[in-house]
DNA sequence: TCGCTTATCTAAATCGTTTTCGTTACACTA
DNA sequence: TAGTGTAACGAAAACGATTTAGATAAGCGA
């Protein structure tokens, strides 16, 4: 068996009120006492047991990671932002614990929030109902969206700089001569995607070139999605020059398409996607993409949601994180 | 505040025995009462306060998952298992708690053991080390070691089969002809390059070609290290045919070095990599490798941790999963 | 009717901490 | 000298479940 307070507060003479609050820093306690019993607890090897603690101080230093386990698929994205969560948790005397919540069924978060298990939730899901958001505020759980801007003035996020990013990357096709430049939405994804979407046409309307529908196309998240929508693109009467696609993936598919037609990249169509996933790195040509700081992300979530588990009434975090661009050969040449 | 097993009590003037036996089936309360328990837990929403059971029950229904966070940089590997971990968890009503390991200290890690968080880990590191095993075992923690073999006898480990892998890649290439083919170790792996590289000799020995220490190069853990075994290789009075490169980040790495020589893929030198990351595909050409079962992987390391949570005296479970040649472009054209 | 079994329920101990509220002893002040 | 303040400690009550050991009542056979 482990060893326990008692055993302290035996191997002492002392009473196991003094080991704990020795242990934990209270200072009705002498220095002379406080010492010993650091000593032999960690003589002992002794570490306080988890559920007793928790179940009396109420707090359970664990937070909870819920995701959509579509996220497998844009690896990257998983990792980094778990890991960056990781680090950050552990160095504030948390842990990580991982849910995968399939179907976005409010009960299952429900059931969550009700064991306690954990003080406080990290969503990360391609889109978060509003329903769940209600439930949360209503049911006064910490919690914070991780990755994508919530319409709720209540909810707090942690979220990349969609808009400015992508008005970055117009810019950038912009210097490079390109007008008539092709742009592929998802709105399965909603703010992401709108806010992506309304840089795009800001970015036209600044630089004073007319908004062309045809020329945005529509996508789902499915295999071959950015492959169609490439064509789509191509096959128009005025095809573009350049096209945006919503995120890297779909620049991935979306290059085949063009490759497979003898088109030669960037010189007869230039392509971006977005992200910074890794393996638009390795492509050929590696693609123009905007990266996303996603161990940040994932750090600034831990600490948005400790903040709100310290006091949940205090106004809701909303960060917007800068992006970068990372121009490559798919423009650039 | 959340309701408890006493509320439900009070509402339905039985005793908290009662609810609890009623709860967790019991024989001993009448199927009348324990379907009005039943429906009155369900209609307060009460969900049992997860510290409290694991303070009285002496378990977690927790795993640790322990990481050496440089496998962010393998980012398909991670996501893939930790996303079959945790499914695999869930559905045996257990929940996954990330903790990172930095530098293999052995004493963060008894740590967790005494804090008695979670009722057993598994360890997802480049090397255990065997001290760190002896102490697990002694300290009788239930453990599996996830992604390699440890050659301790009483040490559980789920593994991929490198071994047979790496032999069916051999059979690959010498069924396209080559006799002449490079391997990049990598000695810091420890019995993962063991493996492969035992099946490189053992491959050539079966063949009948003599085995060249001239076309082992070795590798370390950091960038372009793949680049420049490729080149050391390539500069050689007679370099090799085919280059079997420890894995795919090598590969990808050496594809690179040859490229840039201006040598053709395949014709003038073909590439292989190991591990299936999702990256081989995407380059150009696409990379021939040999596929982990990764969410599989994470799924039985997760059944074998539970069952030695149910009883850690049982013989350990050492098990090789299956792994699968993926040829593609780099060795076939 | 008595005793025995069985079915159903309850009281109370227990898990290992934290934290509140006393208690003691001693020094110091007026 | 009585009173007061303070430093250091301890007893005991939580925290919210599970589980053991008893209690009660009903049912049944003799």
């Amino acid at each position: 068996m482990s060893v326990k307070i008692k055993d302290i507060s035996k191997h002492l003479g002392v009473s196991v009120s003094t080991v704990s609050k020795a242990l934990n820093g209270y200072d009705d306690v002498s220095q002379e006492t406080r010492d010993l019993v650091q000593e032999t607890a960690r003589n002992l090897g002794y570490r306080a047991s988890a559920s007793a603690r928790n179940l009396r101080r109420g707090r359970t230093d664990k937070i909870g990671f819920v995701f959509n386990n579509a996220l497998t698929f844009i690896s990257d994205y998983f990792a980094e932002i778990i890991v960056g969560a990781t680090v950050a948790a552990e160095q504030n005397d948390n842990n990580i614990v991982l849910y995968t919540n399939e179907g976005d069924s409010p009960d299952s978060l429900l059931n969550l929030v009700q064991a306690r298990e954990v003080d406080g939730f990290i969503l990360v899901w391609n889109h978060v109902p509003k329903a769940m958001i209600e439930m949360l505020l209503k049911a006064n759980v910490p919690f914070v969206v991780l990755g994508r801007r919530v319409r709720h003035p209540l909810a707090s996020y942690i979220t990349p700089d969609n808009y400015e990013g992508a008005l970055a990357l117009m810019q950038h096709l912009f210097e490079l001569g390109h007008t008539r430049i092709g742009f592929t939405t998802r709105p399965s994804m909603g703010l992401t995607n709108e806010d992506r979407f309304q840089a795009y046409k800001d970015a036209l309307a600044k630089a004073g070139i007319a908004y062309d529908a045809d020329l945005v196309v529509e996508t789902k998240i499915e295999p071959l999605s950015g492959y169609h929508a490439m064509n789509t693109l191509l096959d128009l009467q005025k095809p573009p020059t350049a096209v945006f696609a919503f995120h890297d993936f779909v620049a991935i598919d979306a290059q085949r398409a063009a490759l497979e037609r003898g088109l030669r990249i960037p010189e007869d169509i230039a392509l971006a996607g977005f992200d910074g996933l890794r393996l638009s790195l390795f492509t050929s040509p590696s693609i123009t993409t905007v990266a996303q700081p996603l161990s940040e992300i994932g750090r600034e979530s831990v600490y948005a949601l400790l903040r709100r588990i310290e006091d949940n009434s205090l106004p809701p975090i909303q960060k917007t994180l800068p992006v970068q661009l990372r121009p490559r050969q798919s423009t650039q040449g």
